[in-house]
DNA sequence: TATGAAACCTAGTGGTC
DNA sequence: GACCACTAGGTTTCATA
C-alpha cells in the first residue's frame, strides 16, 4: 500500500472530486448535494450519485452529529491501559467493553499492555467507578490510567490527506 | 456535576426528547426532521426548533460523515506517548501537533508522559516515519509507541447516557 | 460510464395561532 | 408545539458525450 492512497494497481481509491466531496461532508454533513456541486464543479444529481456510490462501497460508514462532551457534562476522559491474566480473545473483550457506555474507543495494542480502553465519564468519581467495574472483569489483571488534562486536537477519525 | 447528567439546580442538560433526536442525528446525521419527528412524536418544525437551539447551545457542534478507515487504506494506527523536555505548554503542543494530518487525537495526560498522541497512518512504514517527525520536534524529548492490532469498539465521541 | 437538464416529489423554513 | 404556505432540496428519468 502507498503512502498516498493508491492501489497497487495504481486506481486511486478516491478522485478528486470524491476526496472534495467528502470534505466538504466531512464539515457539514447535512449541506445540500448543490451546495457541494456548486463547490466541485458538478450538478446535484452527480454529487448524490458519487455519494450513493462512496456508500455502497463501503467508504462512507455513515452521518453522524459532532456533540461537545463538555455541553453535555462529560467533563473527564481517560486512557485506560488494560492487562489481562493469560490469553483473553479481542471476542472476549469486545463483548465485556461494548456493554459500557463510558467506553468510547477500545482495542488491543502491543506493548506492555493488553488493550487500551478510552472512556469518557462526568466526572473524576464516575471515572473511577468505571475503571473499578473494568478492573474487576474476570479476564482483567490490572489495569493503569491516563487521565486527559488539556484536549489538544480532536478531528475526525479519518485524516483527509 | 451528577452522574445523570443534570445540573446542580437539576434542570437536565437534554430533556428525553432532545436525547432521542441526538441518538437518530448520530445514527443518520442526515435524516429529515419529518422523519425524526415520527419517531419523538413531533412535528418537522418543531425538531428542526430543538436542532437549532441545540446548535447555539454548543451541543451540537456539527454534522460530520462517518469514513472508514481501512476502505481508504488507513489500515495502520497508534497511541504516540510524548516525553517533553522540560515545560512545554500545551498551545505550543497543540499547533506542533495539529500540523501533521495523520493526528486525528491528541491530549495532555497525567503520568509518566506529557501527552498522548492518536496516529492514523497507512502502513507501519509510514506510521514510523510521522512518529521519527514527531519525536524530532523541539520540544520532545522521546516518545514510546504501542501500535493497535485489532479495534474492538468505536462509538461516537461522546457516550448516549 | 458519468453527466446535465428537467420534472416531480419531499423536505426545510418562517409565520401564525 | 401544531398547522399552513412557500421555498429549497432530493430523486428519478431521460438524453447525451
Amino acid at each position: 500500500m502507498r503512502s498516498d492512497g493508491t492501489g497497487t494497481g495504481g486506481e486511486a481509491v478516491l478522485d478528486r472530486i470524491d476526496a472534495a466531496i467528502l470534505d466538504h461532508l466531512a464539515h457539514d454533513a447535512r449541506a445540500s448535494f448543490a451546495t457541494i456541486g456548486a463547490r466541485v464543479n458538478l450538478s446535484a444529481p452527480a454529487v448524490k450519485r458519487r455519494v450513493d456510490r462512496l456508500r455502497e462501497r463501503g467508504v462512507i460508514d455513515g452521518f453522524t452529529v459532532r456533540l461537545d462532551p463538555a455541553a453535555l457534562g462529560w467533563a473527564t476522559e481517560a486512557h485506560v491501559e488494560v492487562f489481562c491474566a493469560g490469553r483473553t480473545s479481542p471476542a472476549t473483550m469486545r463483548a465485556a467493553f461494548e456493554r459500557y457506555p463510558e467506553v468510547i474507543a477500545a482495542s488491543t495494542v502491543t506493548g506492555e499492555a493488553d488493550a487500551v480502553v478510552h472512556v469518557r465519564a462526568h466526572s473524576v468519581r464516575h471515572l473511577d467507578e468505571v475503571v473499578e467495574r473494568i478492573a474487576a472483569e474476570p479476564f482483567v489483571e490490572r489495569t493503569r490510567s491516563t487521565v486527559v488534562l488539556t484536549p489538544l486536537v480532536r478531528r475526525p477519525d479519518v485524516p483527509r490527506a
